[in-house]
DNA sequence: ATTTAATGTGACCACCTGGTCACATTATGG
DNA sequence: CCATAATGTGACCAGGTGGTCACATTAAAT
């Protein structure tokens, strides 16, 4: 049930199934590959042996078909991430970061190019409401993060003398970067991240939440 | 005293300083607005009031132009890092830590423009010779945080249990991303660090420093 | 002053882009 | 079977790009 101020237009509504993933398939491939501005309709519609005309009545313009498939990708990264957390809802607070972290490995396995496409607007200046769509996936991270960190700093479970803001960004950060490095191996400062194995990269992980649980400074214990 | 390798012409070598300095300020300005592929010779020349087969004389084609700008840019890195870091040799490990990301800070400040040309470049899939440049850039925090960290474990001021590329992983992400958000607000986080003044964030910079020296846990003491 | 070399110039080229539209083709329903 | 609506089509458009080149202009050297 598509609202009735839906992005796509009925004659792609009314499509077979099979054209319409076949469509968004190619499309999602060449805007991964390319970003929104450099993302050719020429391409797409060459590689799909139809014409540029047809794409016009699935889709008003270039920027529909973009928003279109970037809504996509909010609704995948919400199911993925949902998914991963939900079973953990009432765990530790690092455990909970580390299935994030893992979620977000989930996700980009199960949809590399939409991760790019994701990576491709975070840096790209002049997507079409670009700011919107990074808030969109972004408050799953920051909003996700923040009741988390005050929820533990209730609790008891990690310390009170930093703002809470200062705390999701370091998180932030490093899970952000972790992923990046999962995808585009020259982010991974020679972790070699896209190369490891399901265990070699749940070691990082885990090594990693070690350091954010007790920092880098020699421990008492050892 | 040029290279007889160097990637510009001898015509603009003998320009005059002052053309010299106007032609770069804005191509970098263009480059920085753009990034490579987007960026206008046509405009560059406009705006200079030159014409368009004159630039093609000071630089064969675009991408010379490109990659001389580039080669400035590392090299004002390269000064600035190591102005920031050479006064405090012998310093603490968090202490270096520390000046990293203040000499990043003042490059950002200090040219600005560049700064937004290597995040173009960053995530740019297709600058040209892009994971050798990232890679000419990177080497300073890469190379400096590794025999940092190696140090630091000798001298005992670090914990060994975790392997050195996670700890440089770590850091290159924090100074990283704390970095991109003082250049570019909407990725802060919320920490408003583009418009706090140089107290606050030292303030913000410390209280990363001490995470990342003790963690999010609570700590014995408290 | 005259020749020669070095620079400056902008119209022009081939190519590519997103987008349009008059027309051909197919489906639908009476 | 036919009329009408829906869908498919690709030549075409204006606008932009990086790059070229024959020519004008200036500088240097004889």
């Amino acid at each position: 049930m598509e609202s009735s101020l839906a992005i796509e237009t009925n004659t792609f509504r009314n499509l077979p199934e099979e054209k319409r993933q076949r469509i968004l398939e190619e499309a999602v491939k060449e805007f991964a590959a390319n970003g929104y501005q450099k993302a050719s309709l020429n391409t797409i519609v060459k590689r799909l042996g139809i014409a540029k005309g047809s794409l016009y009545q699935y889709f008003n313009n270039k920027q529909a078909l973009f928003l279109f498939i970037f809504d996509r990708l909010t609704h995948l990264v919400k199911d993925t991430v949902k998914r991963s957390v939900s079973e953990g809802e009432e765990a530790d607070f690092f455990e909970q970061v580390r299935r994030i972290i893992v979620s977000g490995i989930n996700f980009i396995d199960s949809f590399p190019a939409y991760y790019q496409i994701y990576l491709k607007v975070l840096f790209e200046p002049d997507v079409p409401q670009r700011e919107e769509l990074i808030a969109k996936v972004r408050l799953f991270s920051m909003e996700f993060f923040a009741p988390l960190c005050n929820a533990a700093q209730g609790k008891g479970q990690i310390r009170h003398d930093i703002p809470t803001s200062l705390v999701v960004f370091i998180l932030d950060a490093v899970v952000d970067r972790f992923l990046q490095g999962y995808a585009k191996p020259y982010l991974d400062g020679g972790l070699n991240l896209s190369a490891k194995s399901p265990q070699g990269l749940e070691e990082d992980v885990n090594m990693i939440i070690t350091i954010l649980q007790d920092g880098l400074c020699l421990q008492k214990g050892e």
